[in-house]
Order: structure tokens, then C-alpha cells, then sequence
DNA sequence: GATGCCGATCAATCATAGGG
DNA sequence: TCCCTATGATTGATCGGCAT
């Protein structure tokens, strides 16, 4: 803490006060910021039938534009909105494993239309999630096998 | 309609603002820490005691006040001089220096 | 050296609260 | 009541660090 770390406050003092630390300038490699116009081969494409279509009931946030990868839907800023089914499939497999194996993860990620890596990361982030709401005694469920 | 967003979880929706002097002691210390405005877990835990609110509040808080510090400085830096007034009139109603002993903000 | 996970954070967005 | 801004929460994805 304090001020002591690699926090080189290269401030900018410009007249009055408030410098410009570090931190106010950090930027992130943010995701692309349109899909890749990519065109719509062979539409039947989208079904490795396992857990069905995953773009049935696309989430539209503000109910803004469309999408124009047939993979990926992605919004202007690049962030992938997750379609309610993707969504329930994840949530389904979370509650059946917490973690995935190499092999499960391929499934999950192709019978929903998604990357490994977005797969790998939702299970992460779904697992912070997790210890979050048991920190916080919103839920239950430590279960593990191994009393006192 | 029926796919409308499971809106009907979101806690957002039943959002309520934090009390005026849970704001004040949290915009306190941030603009007192402006130079590394990230306090520690120690440090949250202090703030959400003080404040009455979570560590995940506190967090929450935290991340949108620099982000949105960010996003406009210019007017993010009149709040800082007031803040930095306030501390120079010893003005400080609230805040105590439990957090991180006596939070040295820089060098 | 590559890859996965964790903890923290970012950045954009959602949905409501508040003020005019 | 309508409109617009302020603000707390959510979440896909990134960053640094550590382990395998």
C-alpha cells in the first residue's frame, strides 16, 4: 500500500493541482471494436445438435443493432453478448462442474457456438462469482465432503 | 418478451444510493489517495464498517469512481480541489485515520 | 515456454434514483 | 410526468503473478 511500489506518481502538474497519476492513464487492450464483417457461409452451420442453436433468443441489451458474425455475437465495443440459452447451457454445466476439462470444454465451446477461451473464462469468472456469494452468505453450498 | 433479459434477478433494480456520509467518507479517502487510489483489502474492510455498506460495495464503488474519474478529469478535478480544500480546512466530520494509520497520500 | 487459475480491475452497459 | 444526469451493480474480458 502507501505510496511506495512502482507507482512512479509521474504527475503532469499542469496550473492549479490535481496531477495525473499512473493509474489515469492506464489503458486496456480492449476487444475488437466490430465483429469482423464476416459473411454467412453455409447457414445450417449452426447446429452440432448436442445442446441445440445457442443464438435462439438473442440477448439485446438496449435492443440496439444485430450481429454480423454468425459465430460471435459481439456489440459495437467487441464485448460477445451471451444469448439466454448460451447462458443456461454454461450455468448448467457449472452446477455439474465447477471446473472443465480440456475435452468437456471443446464440447461445451463448439455445441455453443464459442470459443475455448470464452468458455474458459466464463467458467472462471463464474467461479469468482460463486466464492463472492458464499463470501458474502448469500448462499450456501461449500459442500465439501470432509467435516471435522 | 418472454426472452426479455432474466431482468427479474438483476439486483440493479433495486439499487439504492449510499448515505450521504458513506459517500463523503468514501470520496474522502479516495481524493486523499488520489495517487493510488486502490485501497487494500484491510483498507475496504475499514471503509464498509464505516460506512455501512460491503467490501464488495466498497469495491464496486472504487472501480466506478476511477473509471468515471477517468472519463472526465476535468470535472472529476474540481471535486479533488474540493476535496483538498476540505483537508486543508481540517473539515473532516468524518474520516479517521484507522484505515491505513495516518494514509500518507504521496511522497 | 505454454497454459490454466486466481484475484483484482477494467470498461461498457443496465436499470434505477434523483433533480429540474 | 418527462427528461436527463448520477450512480450502484453486473459481467465479458484483460493484467500480473503463481503453479503446473
Amino acid at each position: 500500500e502507501e505510496c511506495l511500489g512502482p507507482h512512479h506518481l509521474q504527475a503532469h502538474a499542469s496550473h492549479s493541482a490535481v496531477p495525473t497519476y499512473k493509474w489515469m492513464q492506464v489503458k486496456r487492450n480492449v476487444p475488437k471494436p466490430t465483429a469482423p464483417k464476416l459473411m454467412i457461409p453455409p447457414a445450417e452451420f449452426v447446429n452440432q445438435g448436442v445442446l441445440g442453436s445457442p443464438q435462439e433468443g438473442l440477448r439485446t441489451p438496449t435492443g440496439s443493432q444485430m450481429l454480423s458474425n454468425p459465430l460471435l455475437n459481439l456489440n459495437n465495443t467487441g464485448r460477445t453478448n451471451f444469448t439466454n440459452k448460451q447462458l443456461t447451457e454454461l450455468e448448467k454445466e457449472f452446477h455439474f462442474n465447477k471446473y472443465l476439462t480440456r475435452a468437456r470444454r471443446i464440447e461445451i465451446a463448439s455445441a455453443l457456438q464459442l470459443n475455448e477461451t470464452q468458455v474458459k473464462i466464463w467458467f472462471q469468472n463464474r467461479r469468482m462469482k460463486q466464492k463472492k456469494r458464499i463470501k458474502e452468505g448469500l448462499i450456501a453450498a461449500p459442500d465439501v465432503t470432509s467435516p471435522t | 418478451v418472454m426472452i426479455l433479459r432474466s431482468r427479474f434477478l438483476d439486483a440493479r433494480r433495486k439499487r439504492r444510493n449510499f448515505s450521504k456520509q458513506a459517500s463523503e467518507i468514501l470520496n474522502e479517502y479516495f481524493y486523499s489517495h488520489l495517487s493510488n487510489p486502490y485501497p487494500s483489502e484491510e483498507a475496504k474492510e475499514e471503509l464498509a464498517r464505516k460506512c455501512g455498506i460491503t467490501v464488495s460495495q466498497v469495491s464496486n464503488w472504487f472501480g466506478n469512481k476511477r473509471i468515471r474519474y477517468k472519463k472526465n478529469i476535468g470535472k472529476a478535478q474540481e471535486e479533488a480541489n474540493l476535496y483538498a480544500a476540505k483537508k486543508a480546512a481540517g473539515a473532516s466530520p468524518y474520516s479517521m485515520g484507522a484505515a491505513s494509520g495516518t494514509a500518507t497520500p504521496m511522497m
